[in-house]
DNA sequence: TCCAAAAGCTATTGCCAATAGCTTTAAAGC
DNA sequence: GCTTTAAAGCTATTGGCAATAGCTTTTGGA
């Protein structure tokens, strides 16, 4: 009965969509089966592993995410286009906590990562570099700031998402002066 | 045969050193029960569920890391005190990274955290709120001032972990050049 | 010395990932 | 239009794990 047209980037969707509303690590085959309308030992016929689904989850997430940066900061430059990836990156990060996982727990390079999956990380981290290019950066600076940018975004939106900031004051506030205040500091890289 | 001699702090110690060799998302109940020299069951006479233990570790940790910041900072003051206590933070992450996760994971308030859990979290966060406090910060800019460096610190360490950073560029000084542009923004708030 | 609670055990259940091997569908070739 | 075959589904099974039930043994205090 090979009539559930379920083919890889279904069970992909699928996959992503429950990671959103469940948890990455929540994420069981099982589940995902169910939702395609067939059983779980059929799944094997479009992926490797539960491992192997993971790091596909991640490697899609990771394009999604930089795809949404990319349009964020198109035709903008300097501060403006620095401020308007920060905030992309977390919007999206919020409206999908379970992809957004997926693209740090992805690109373990040490293990036997795919080909695509390191491309895209390295796509990601690009496209970062790039639009702090503007602020006259070079060789180990700009490393150095982008990897201060990629720290700061992260670590607010994981923070933020395991519910690390109580209730009281306004977290979009402190999301923009931290954002502003690393701005403010990458002339002196 | 009641001699093994387990108690809930070894059974916490046993699954801490366990978090940290393998990682936290990997230690089981099987696992922590071997090292002890016990049947898995057994385990139930000291722990409530693998979630119990996860969030005993988690409090322990928060305590720890409370810990080795609190006398890395004493004495100190400003801009020496806030880097003293990142270096610290860093330094005992990638010392005992199956314990920093325990302390992200830790203090998930909207669900039915222990109060003990939720102590341990506000005295870290309090240190750090402290530690600022000689930046002449008041109000909602001493919030804003400790998320961020929460952010900053949480994010490198987190990607730091991860494998988030290529090999070449020196990690150590990227870190130092982030805390040093943190520690200079922090007039400006 | 006794006895009751603490701490261990075996047995069992249910969920899950993964594999083996069978059956059915559906498309491609004739 | 018929046949063949690969893809895609299925059931059955295994092994690991968390968790519970219920029994036994130890051991410290009355």
């Amino acid at each position: 009965m090979a009539r559930a047209g379920v083919t890889k980037d279904r069970v992909a969707e699928e996959a992503e969509q429950l990671a959103d509303e469940v948890g990455l690590e929540s994420v069981t085959l099982a589940a995902v089966a169910g939702r395609l309308g067939i059983k779980l030992p059929s799944l094997y016929k479009h992926i490797d592993s539960l491992g192997g689904l993971r790091a596909t989850v991640g490697e899609r997430a990771t394009r999604e995410l930089t795809e949404v940066m990319v349009r964020a900061t198109a035709g903008k430059a300097g501060p403006d286009a620095v401020s308007a990836l920060a905030h992309a990156l977390r919007d999206w990060a919020r409206a999908h906590p379970g992809r957004y996982a997926a693209t740090i727990a992805a690109p373990r390079v040490s293990a036997g990562a795919e080909p695509g999956q390191v491309q895209a990380a390295e796509d990601a981290v690009g496209l970062i570099f790039d639009v702090l290019a503007g602020f006259g950066l070079g060789g180990d600076d700009a490393v150095d700031a982008t990897r201060g940018l990629r720290a700061v975004l992260h670590g607010f939106v994981a923070l933020e998402a395991a519910g690390g900031f109580g209730m009281p004051a306004d977290v979009d506030r402190s999301f923009d002066r931290l954002v502003a205040s690393y701005i403010r500091s990458l002339p002196a890289y």
